[in-house]
DNA sequence: GCTCATCTGCGTAAGACATACACGGAGTAT
DNA sequence: ATACTCCGTGTATGTCTTACGCAGATGAGC
């Protein structure tokens, strides 16, 4: 699947590292790797992912879909390539002494590369991406944050992992939730629903929305409904609040607690 | 985007609810909603993902592609319901007593899950996912699990949320690892590896590669190269072992301890 | 029972896309 | 010079989703 070059490296990777040895023979080159990945990225940004067909590229830079190939083996490559160009941290990144308020920070470095770049989250992370220039340099980031944590590799390692996933997964669903006015129930969408969301089956569940969250209900509870909150021109029910950003430092909090309690003892 | 019925929800939410009403005047149906999802999920567990394509799954059935639209309105709406269709919790749950270990089994489930159907992972989930049939079922056992932790209902879901995105991450990991052959780096990679990663701009990470973790280096540090773990033929080093297990009760257990102390804060 | 609007499954075809292949010419090494 | 290598391009193929229209099946209402 990874095209590898004789190095045993996939392509990317070496691609990305700057480790592909440049042609010397032929006429010299119009394009670069950079430049087409940067093309790339810029009509992601612009217009999704699905926009980046290889034919949009080359024809944002002025050439034939074809000459692409010259440089990159395949479309896959090239979304590897543009994966590890979103996920970028700064250069020179100042952590706080506290391995819990650096940590804070590194998450948020995540967050952020993943809500100027979301197209990256559907960019499967597969096990190339560790082997990436940023994907390393963001882990050596995460490891200076918890110099002073009393953990060992493999837990540091782990705490990586989760914490970047978590990242990840908040930055999504807050893109789900933004993506809105694609999905706004309506009152008689949210009675329906209602109706299948039985008390047997879904006790829990039910008393839950019962109480005004996960998914507003309008319904057959005849508690809330005469509604203050009906601001909507035809009776839309808007979507949960704000509180995303709300889960993620729950969340965040929760594993940082996780980390201090492990970390003490020792 | 997501189609939606004239009731305000997504077309696939009304189908998996079984709320779409069935015509009445014409010939009788041939096919069935679940006949097609079944056919497309057995198709994505054997070939995976790609080789669902509508075509397959028509010949699979014996009929033709196009016949598939007269249920499904886009190929989008088939992948939604075939998600929600992978995602199935066992109808009985036993769920233990302690909060901790209820919530360790269903964090489980929906590994498992997964495993299953590892294609679901490449799925996006929307913000229509949370209305579909089984995911409301899941969230109403994790409420379950949670039932007597002290917690409210925002807290709850922000846990639930997290698992479930931690156990997606492991599993989502655990298979690139798998797929593996695909990448064992060789010792020449691990060496060129060894040359970019270097000690001034990676300081944490080379010493932790150094250690053997993350990424065997094989090259400038001339230290472990002698080695005892060089079995494969060609001198391909092995990937890290399966710890991706370790990693994922990790994170978990750190979440859980986080829980821990939050809910005995009250 | 007749009639007609409705619905079924199908065939055709259009329009994106990724990408294999070969060619003419540019540029370098010998 | 000459031979070899490599560039950018044009053409072509195969796969895929999906719009559109048709002939026949089926039930509703008279």
């Amino acid at each position: 699947m990874a095209e590898s070059t004789e190095t045993g490296l996939p392509r990317a990777v070496a691609i990305a590292w700057g480790m592909q040895e440049v042609p010397q023979r032929g006429p010299s080159r119009g394009l670069s790797h950079e430049r087409i990945v940067a093309a790339a990225v810029e009509i992601a940004d612009a217009d999704g992912l699905p926009a980046v067909t290889m034919q949009a590229v080359a024809k944002s830079l002025g050439f034939t879909t074809m000459s692409l190939y010259r440089y990159v083996s395949s479309k896959d490559e090239l979304l590897r390539l543009m994966q590890d160009a979103a996920l970028t941290v700064p250069e020179t990144v100042r952590l706080d002494e506290d391995w819990r308020a650096a940590l804070h920070q590194w998450a948020g470095l995540i967050r952020d590369a993943y809500r100027a770049h979301p197209w990256a989250l559907s960019i499967p992370r597969d096990q190339t991406s560790v082997l990436m220039p940023n994907t390393m340099r963001t882990v050596d980031v995460a490891l200076a944050a918890m110099r002073d944590l009393a953990l060992d590799d493999a837990e540091k390692l782990g705490t990586i992992m989760v914490i970047s996933q978590h990242a990840a997964g908040m930055v999504e669903l807050e893109l789900s939730l933004n993506d809105a006015g694609t999905l706004a129930i309506t009152a008689e969408g949210a009675e329906m629903l209602g109706e299948v969301v039985t008390a047997e089956r879904h006790p829990h569940l039910r008393a839950l929305m019962a109480r005004g969250h996960y998914v507003p209900l309008g319904g057959p509870s005849r508690d809330a409904d005469g509604g203050a909150d009906d601001a909507g021109a035809d009776g839309a029910v808007p979507p949960p609040a704000e509180d995303v950003d709300e889960e993620y430092t729950f969340g965040l909090d929760l594993l940082l607690d996780g980390l201090a309690a492990r970390a003490e003892n020792r």
